[in-house]
RNA sequence: GGAGUGGUGGCCGAGCUAGGCUGAAGGCGCUCGCCUGCUAAGCGAGUAUGCGGCUUAUACCGUAUCGAGGGUUCGAAUCCCUCCCACUCCGCCA
């Protein structure tokens, strides 16, 4: 949530940013609405004032036997006339509320101006895509060869985006999680494990609500939202607090399952493992101070990228043009795996800093040392993987010619020193 | 799910069946100052947050907040209603 007073004071700016990002929003009807609130709180609180003050009074006047009905009746009317106003004020405060939940962040001025991930930039590559000698298979028909992944039952069971790893693919899986939570900790990652299932001031408070229901799995009945990310509880473990400058940086490492409806992208990457209705994934998560956070930004981007490193699979980092940054951040670097089957780069983390959005949002804020004044804190975050695509990134990258998958080195000593993934 | 107890400031804990002087006693903690050879003890002062106003480095003023929402009242932490949450016991369960 941004600000509304930084937004009324630099109203160019932020209308030029929303219009960088292609979102709509109605300016001048949430700037109405503040000045109406504004006033009416105004005027509220002078009645207040007023009825607080004689209130006093008439305690005093009773307490020494006068006559008090016709003050009464007057404050009874005051009374009536602050309840209206009180009515009006809140659904004001409201509206401009609802507002500015929906309204995006403000975009870094580094990051690019354009349309979509057509307008994301390359910022670095790291490794060389290897040409095998022979025809690269699809994740799906390695695992199908293998053993390691039963989609057919997943869906019998479940639905369709759902699957079952079986045997040495449990085992793998596992052995990421494992290696990517202890290379995270070496980093002075503390671990974390949080609930799944989470209120709707989560969902708030890092943004998935109220503008992206749709995406989000919800269990009805106990007004309970499945998370999409690991993201949404570590960040808002912090929520309505003050955190002492000591505190700062927090850095967290969290696996968790993730849950994501995938409304609107029927028909994209139904086969295999790449978008799932639930998949694995480790977060990184940080709360730091607003000049800390570009440098801790880097610094969880690396902590991401040396995972691919240990696992010495090819990747690029992009930095995501206006137009492909997610609701509430204001700069997002996306790290894309190399897959030898589709011959492309694709996503396997996004690493974003939100400035103080979400703090603002969950209320998450802190305070100097000898400091009176309270400010809010920065949040960054960062998947340090996604598991799932981890893994079939491994299976493509370490398939051989006779089916069989290579165990990356750094992982061998989670598979009990297997070496290689065979029938 | 059943029965019971309870939710007050960073923490503990008064106040809540006599509704006003209680943003809220007291204690602890913390901060600053004094004292002290050092530490401890002691002494003094301070120590919530949102919103609005005014300044804008502070300060200050108004207002709201004693789990949440609503009601009664001139006035509610204190009375009434609804909901939420926590704890204990029973049941169930990993």
């Amino acid at each position: 949530m941004l600000d509304i007073k930084y937004i009324i004071a630099n109203l160019d700016e932020v209308k030029k940013k929303t219009a960088d990002r292609k979102a709509q929003f109605d300016f001048d009807l949430l700037i109405s609405i503040d000045e109406k609130r504004k006033s009416l709180q105004a005027e509220n609180d002078l009645l207040k004032s007023e009825r607080n003050r004689v209130s006093k009074e008439i305690g005093a006047v009773k307490k020494a036997g006068g006559d008090i009905s016709e003050v009464q009746a007057k404050m009874r009317e005051a009374g009536d006339k602050i309840a209206a106003i009180d009515i009006e004020l809140s659904s004001a405060q409201t509206e401009m509320t609802e507002m500015l939940m929906t309204l995006p962040n403000i975009l870094n001025d580094e990051v690019p101006v354009g349309g979509d991930e057509e307008d994301n930039e390359l910022l670095r590559t790291w490794g060389e895509p290897k040409e095998p000698s022979f025809e690269a298979k699809p994740h799906w028909d390695i695992a199908d060869g293998l053993g390691i992944l039963d989609f057919e039952r997943g869906v019998k069971i479940s639905k369709s985006r759902f699957t079952a790893y079986m045997g040495y693919g449990a085992k793998l899986e596992r052995a990421l999680i494992n290696f990517m939570l202890d290379s995270h900790a070496e980093r002075g990652y503390q671990e974390v494990l949080a609930p799944y299932l989470v209120n709707a001031e989560a969902m708030k408070g890092t943004g998935q609500l109220p503008k992206f229901e749709e995406d989000l799995f919800k269990c009805e009945r106990d007004d309970l939202y499945l998370i999409p990310t690991a993201e949404v509880s570590v960040t808002n473990l912090y929520s309505n607090e003050i955190l002492d400058e000591e505190a700062l940086p927090v850095k967290h490492c969290s696996f968790s399952a993730c849950f994501r409806r995938e409304a609107g992208s029927h028909g994209k990457d139904v086969r295999g493992l790449i978008r799932q209705h639930q998949f694995n994934k480790v977060e990184l998560v940080k709360v730091t101070k607003p000049e800390d956070s570009e440098s801790e930004l880097q610094e969880l981007l690396e902590s991401a990228e040396q995972i691919l490193q240990k696992l010495k699979l090819p990747y690029r980092v992009m930095t995501l043009c206006s137009g492909d940054v997610g609701f509430s951040a204001a700069k997002t670097f996306d790290i894309e795996v190399w897959l030898p089957s589709q011959k492309v780069y694709r996503e396997i983390s996004s690493c974003s800093t939100f400035g103080d959005f979400q703090a603002r949002r969950a209320s998450i804020r802190f305070r100097r040392k000898g400091e009176k004044k309270i400010e809010f804190a920065h949040t960054i975050n960062g998947s340090g993987l996604a598991v799932g695509r981890t893994f079939l990134a491994i299976l493509e990258n370490y398939q051989n010619e006779d089916g069989s998958v290579t165990v990356p080195e750094v992982l061998r000593p989670y598979m009990n020193g297997l070496e290689v993934i065979k029938i």
